[in-house]
DNA sequence: TAGTTCAACTTGTATATACAACTTAGCATA
DNA sequence: TATGCTAAGTTGTATATACAAGTTGAACTA
């Protein structure tokens, strides 16, 4: 097996990332050409290559035929729809992350929930709120009522080592989500636990998700809407015969 | 300019499409091996490599070390972002669609998006703002920054009859697009505009589309918070290396 | 029979080479 | 001065070759 990082090409590669993270190359900055990079690392030219054309395919680089290569400017993402450790996300921006469990108990199921869940009146679900900090400060509220078959352990948890969201899909794998965005006026339980400003509002995420057909967590995520975007990028298919 | 079906590693990257389409091949069969289209298609190994690399990035093939290259399942896509006609939707919904145009005009680009439109200071952009109504009631502003390259007759366009993105789209089919959302405060343009309550936020939605590497569009789209919500649902991938 | 080895085939990495296509800057010409 | 051309540099496509590395099945051996 050989070891990732002794490939000709990733050490291109990790060389040119490099000096785009110490600001080497800044935004729009040209990155050394095919050729330069053969005599500075000493690899072919289709190595080299390679290299730059799988940074241009992760976003990193942009190229122009004639010109050269250049640093793309960096995308402000936070990923669309796929769920993400919220957790992971703070610590990729380099930061602190640290949560608050508000809530953890059972408790009958809410009347508008019962026919997701498959429950009758009176059944029990679990239900937890949290609020997720990034350096000690809050970025989302999370309020989940969680589906007792799918995750019968729920209560015993330590979310301090895994938010809910990891624990759940280790429970049973994630086949199926669904999600609805809108924006919404903080009420004044939002106000004081994500320290918002007057009249900000909020970002508010209901996230639906299953395992296979069994329903497994309902949950809204509030983010404050200073400090909090959605990105996402798509690319269409079968245009490719329109070239 | 050479055609681009002309292009060897596109003639075989058709030719598989084409097998895949046509059921020749279905999903986890081997398709035919490196060397196989070497003899089959006349091209080098690299181009037949380079075609299979494609189209395994592009989620149509796996590959797999010492065994070959494999059909992948379809995914059950869920445009989540699907660029939809606003006019379409409120007339699905059985409503009445009209709009209100408030601005059109060729303006300097602004510096701010000089870069992703790969502009010079002082050179043009055209720029719309324009309002969407359902049964009269505003639902969304839109405010849109048009590539000229894309789309140089946009001025001349009425925009009762077709919507900015449907005539965009017809000019330059869309393949990749970003989109940024946000909860913010209104402004009080935004509160007279779309008949706002005291302190109701705005879901805001950018939108950035290109045509192949061209940046056609920039728009941002307001919408009532009390009147709007973006929904999605999407299926996990499968786990090809699990197979 | 059960286990091992090996040959053939597959994809993965790397190099060297050639020419096409596009961009830019500077030079030559009208 | 203004225009057009050219040369140099860049990315894009294509080929030929070599060896590394993972997989499989068939032949061989204990």
């Amino acid at each position: 097996m050989t070891d990732l990082n002794t490939r000709r090409y990733m050490v291109v590669k990790n060389f040119i990332k490099q000096g785009i993270e110490d600001g080497s190359w800044a935004e729009h900055k040209r990155v050394p050409s095919e050729n330069e990079l053969v005599e500075t690392c000493g690899v072919s030219r289709m190595t080299a290559r390679r290299a730059l054309d799988e940074l241009t395919e992760e976003g990193i680089l942009y190229r122009a035929q004639g010109r050269g290569t250049f640093v793309a400017p960096k995308k402000l993402h936070s990923p669309m729809l796929e769920i993400r450790n919220i957790a992971d996300e703070v610590k990729e921006r380099g930061n602190e992350y640290s949560n608050e469990l508000i809530l953890l108990q059972k408790e009958h199921c809410p009347t508008h929930l019962l026919h997701y869940f498959d429950l009758e009146e009176g059944e029990d679900i679990f239900h937890s709120i949290m609020v997720h900090k990034e350096n000690n400060k809050p970025i989302q509220i999370e309020q989940r009522y969680v589906n007792p078959k799918a995750a019968p352990d729920y209560l015993k948890q330590n979310f301090n080592e895994m938010t809910p969201n990891v624990y759940l899909s280790e429970m049973a794998p994630l086949t199926q989500a669904e999600h609805q965005i809108e924006a919404k006026e903080a009420d004044p339980f939002m106000r004081v636990t994500l320290k918002l400003q007057e009249h900000e509002p909020v970002l508010s995420i209901d996230r639906t998700t299953w395992s296979k057909d069994l329903l497994v967590s309902y949950c809204q995520l509030f983010h404050p809407a200073s400090r909090f975007k959605l990105t996402g990028r798509f690319t269409t298919e079968h245009q490719l015969t329109e070239l």
